[in-house]
DNA sequence: CGAAGCATTGAAGTGCGTCAACAATCGTGG
DNA sequence: CCACGATTGTTGACGCACTTCAATGCTTCG
């Protein structure tokens, strides 16, 4: 399970074996979390990151009003609070989406980790800069593109992520979301969410049916979303 | 003008003299851009971090329509692509607003620093976990807050941020942004940024003539923007 | 002083929200 | 196994926040 996050590591430069040894001895512990719980609450005072080996989890934020928009989603591989290394306390919450496999690096051990081995300092400084580009994109996307557009990116996004820790099958993926969870990526009601959906399937474009999400028009999708996965830093030219 | 950006660390965290110095002289060259240039254009390798010392400036992201989306706003004392020491090369372009003046740090001197002195390392990685912060919390704007709560949260925000560099009197600041460079921060037109302007004025919240920002009623204006400064992590709990 | 950019206004249109109902699915216990 | 209530997905009618288009005055600056 740690194996994915050295997955999505090494799609962006090498980690020898010794730094793997050392990524896998920090690990204190694993545990299971069940759904829609808030595992990190924000603005309480942490002292260890999370790794996220299996399943889903969203950062949110709340309005008084009670709307909640999620900020990024998160899957197998991903350091979900790994800026709580340097914030000590996050300014959103940790949601669970599904039954989730967590494991903890203490804050210490980080500490250890990225003084001993300073290149896995810039690695992991580098894995939150990717959060805040992910971030830049959201943005863009809620200011200025259209639900469609915005739906249709999130669709890509989600695949190109997936792709890199083996959870998608071709053109098609588990997506466990409700459409009220989806509605809450893009800003929009779930009545709208729904009708959005429905257009992308009626125009050939996605399917999505039993959390299965099928991309039948790959072309399509990314140029309604205008798609372009070079935010994501997907490749071994940096770093 | 580099003590802007040192009011900006130490808001965060003791830096020592012996730091100061080195943060002094890690900046090779300084240079004056003129108004409305792209400084840093996306997917350009770049060596060297740009520290803003004087101006405004603007992370902006486009797409194929023109529009622009601006994704977060920059003033004295800013790293504005300190991520670029990670990341090589941006997701975004780096524009002026006005005319401004930066210092630059190459990055292997950026290298020499975070390695000698590892709290520094650990303070900037803080200063782009911050930057982060700003943007969920323009993605929570743009994904729930009405227009008028948009701009009202905007006013706050650049309210706190410049009180931190010296650069609000009071109540009161410059703010150089026309209002098409307003729609672009908060994904309106520029009609509609306007008229939201005005009803901000007309509520006598604000005023805004000759480039001068005044807050009248700062309670009502944080109320209309529910705002909470907590994620611009502005106090020395952290780090 | 003229041209270009910027701010403002009005009228009309639309993408998305709101409200309300109903259907389908799911998990749980009898 | 079915009954059930709860959650999720879907649909229709209507309303509104924001957009679009187009015109006009106001600055700013060569």
């Amino acid at each position: 399970m740690i194996s994915d996050h050295l997955k999505v590591l090494r799609k962006r430069t090498e980690i020898s074996a010794e730094e793997e040894r050392a990524i896998r001895n920090s690990v204190a512990e694993t545990r299971r979390l069940p759904p829609d719980e808030i595992a990190v609450h924000s603005g309480v005072e942490l002292n260890s990151c999370m790794l996220l080996l299996d399943g889903w989890m969203a950062r949110c934020k709340d309005l008084a009003s009670g709307e909640r928009q999620i900020t990024e989603l998160h899957i197998a591989g991903d350091f979900v609070d790994l800026h709580s290394f340097t914030l000590k306390c996050l300014d959103h919450d940790l949601a669970t989406l599904t039954e989730c496999t967590v494991g903890f690096i203490p804050h210490e051990r980080m500490k250890d980790l990225t003084e001993r081995y300073p290149h896995l300092a810039r690695v992991y400084w580098f894995m939150t800069n990717v959060d805040a580009a992910i971030h830049r994109e959201w943005v863009l996307s809620l200011g200025q593109r259209s639900a469609i557009s915005r739906m249709a990116h999130l669709f890509c996004e989600l695949h190109a992520r997936l792709e890199l820790v083996g959870r998608a099958k071709g053109n098609t993926y588990l997506l466990p979301l409700t459409q009220r969870e989806l509605s809450e990526c893009l800003g929009l009601t779930v009545v709208h969410a729904n009708r959005t959906l429905q257009e992308l399937r009626r125009r050939g474009v996605v399917t999505l049916e039993n959390r299965q999400l099928t991309i039948l028009d790959e072309k399509a999708l990314e140029q309604v979303a205008e798609f372009d996965d070079s935010y994501l830093y997907l490749d071994r030219r940096h770093l």
